[in-house]
DNA sequence: AGTAGCATTGCAAGCGCATACATTTTGTTA
DNA sequence: TAACAAAATGTATGCGCTTGCAATGCTACT
């Protein structure tokens, strides 16, 4: 089968009679074009299942139209929306997003080589930060990078996140007010911006309050099942806090589950468990988890909007923008 | 700050003293080269920062190396999963993948006409249909269509799904096995081909035993909460089945936990719940939530093996390939 | 009627790369 | 060493579109 060469404006502009300057026209808004020839040429484009080829629009105004969308964590319990926020308002700013996975070091060099070739106008970034090299790269390139969610010093590139010291504030001062002493810390990312943030925050705020202090501050646990092992570990080693601040809904999930089903700790009289992400289940009745509400509809609105207002005034200049998350105290914290 | 031009292959030729040509060749696998050559232009290649335009290779190349994903259905449980192992099978294949979100009619045409605007090689739609005048653009236009998760009569597409069939079947024959007689279906989407199969398959296995019915089906409950209502309300209205299959995780354990926080009816003794997903929380101890799980991973690189396949072979030819789902069975049904 | 002034259209030159074809270089064999 | 095939390189054209510039058509006004 000869596979049959799609229609091309000179076609349209056969068929309508005029040049093919004319078609190009008749499809640029705010063109210079008579209203009379534009209806003509719309006309014979519909005929001819014409549609602007957009890679020779991409060649010949030398920006391609697309953006890509480096995607690390898949896992994030919120990540589907997340990612359907970027690709919707992406869209909705008369770009494409062009979507990549990546989470090591090289395949996210790769995945920004490609970037690069693709002639991408921008890149966001999810939850991982592209190397000093790649990013520089980009920097000489005029291509900007939005951070979602991330955050590596020395990096020439924006990055948008949650407050995170506002966070450790209000955690902070919740558990001060319910005279809570001994906390302990659980995160699945050393490197999370939004962990320090709150560690360094909270460690600052209690540490304004007698008695009352961190007592240990453990790293690298992810997910449910380890949740459970951890409560289990700690107990068996007599560390006993009185609260549990955790990076993860499903971490703390996890605790809870150990808490109430294996080793009989009442919550929240003994135990205070705060999550972060609130993600459905934590809603739930059978949870009612403690945790801070994480406004991703708006961090991923504004990363959006501050890559694409980059790419339009052709600004290379890095913004650091934070906005505000909300603690949502439930059933893992004393009713004041 | 006038912006500098990005290198091209002319400009690394000038640096290698070759031709324009020779770069391109240099960037073409099994291009005729010699190694030495070859060596200097990637040398000076990697001087200029220079990587090849895609979008201009396209141009010329006419194909794109763009495949589109058309991603409706973002509440799916596994939705991230989905769509990062779709982006990570098409990037393995040397493609790059272009996401449009679109659930309505007229989203869903104007994300085609966009796709092919960007001249893609192959479009993947998950959980939703094009329409027929788009399917048969793009059948004019030799562009591909898989289908993922969705069926609708008189396209010309391919469609991966799970045999629902099969799973109706095997749904039909546990619940035999165990003697329970009356039967509810739950759903979220009437129109879900899923559905229909295990619909089909369940009643037809269910018909031939003695005293055994299907006695209601309910359509559009969707969620945890739905699934908790709909329980109470299936209770109030005295119609009590003794198994309740539900097309989503979600739904089935609302009305799991219906059962046991708010009517205190007995499961697995006097009700059998079914769920479909096998999401993770279905495996929680709290749930232990019997349910079919079904093979994401591998209808996944099946949608986007199959695409490719007809990319390049430029086959239009629409195929129905269907997969294994398995029955899960756990707490919520009586052992055997 | 003549013409300035503007809107519309056509013409042609790229955008960066691939590739058919022509030409040169290299390697091989007698 | 000559002669020829094969490999490497160069030349030139086209992919489909935008856009600066030139040519044309139209309107209104003197």
């Amino acid at each position: 089968m000869t596979t049959k060469r799609r229609n091309n404006s000179q076609d349209v502009a056969d068929l309508a009679r005029v040049s093919q300057a004319s078609v190009s026209r008749a499809f640029t808004l705010g063109a210079s074009i008579s209203a009379k020839t534009k209806m003509k040429i719309l006309a014979a484009a519909e005929k001819l299942d014409y549609q602007p080829n957009i890679i020779a629009r991409s060649l010949s105004k030398s920006q391609s139209g697309l953006v890509g969308i480096l995607f690390a964590n898949w896992d994030h319990p919120k990540a589907a929306e997340i990612l359907k926020g970027l690709c919707e308002a992406i869209t909705e700013k008369g770009f494409k997003p062009v979507v990549q996975s990546a989470n090591t070091t090289e395949s996210v060099d790769k995945a920004f080589t490609d970037f690069l070739s693709y002639q991408v106008d921008g890149v966001i970034v999810f939850s991982i930060s592209p190397s000093a090299n790649m990013s520089a790269l980009c920097f000489r390139s005029n291509i900007p990078i939005v951070i979602l969610n991330h955050s590596t010093p020395g990096i020439n590139a924006s990055v948008v996140t949650i407050d995170s010291t506002k966070v450790g504030r209000q955690i902070g001062n919740a558990v001060l007010e319910r005279s809570y002493k001994r906390i302990t810390i659980i995160s699945s990312d050393a490197h999370s911006q939004v962990l320090s943030g709150i560690s360094d925050a909270l460690t600052e705020t209690v540490s304004q309050a007698p008695e009352t202090e961190i007592i240990s501050q453990l790293t690298g646990v992810h997910g449910y099942e380890a949740g459970v092992q951890t409560i289990i570990d700690l107990w068996a080693e007599d560390v006993k806090p009185d609260v549990i601040v955790c990076t993860s809904d499903y971490t703390a999930l996890g605790i809870l589950a150990g808490c109430r089903h294996k080793l009989g700790i009442k919550v929240p009289e003994e135990l205070c468990i705060i999550g972060l992400g609130d993600i459905p289940v934590s809603g739930w009745k059978d949870h009612d988890l403690s945790t801070v509400k994480i406004p991703h509809d708006e961090l991923v609105k504004t990363t959006v909007t501050t890559l694409i207002s980059k790419i339009e005034t052709q600004s290379m200049e890095p913004e650091n923008i934070k906005l505000d998350a909300k603690l949502i105290l439930r059933g893992t914290i004393k009713n004041l």
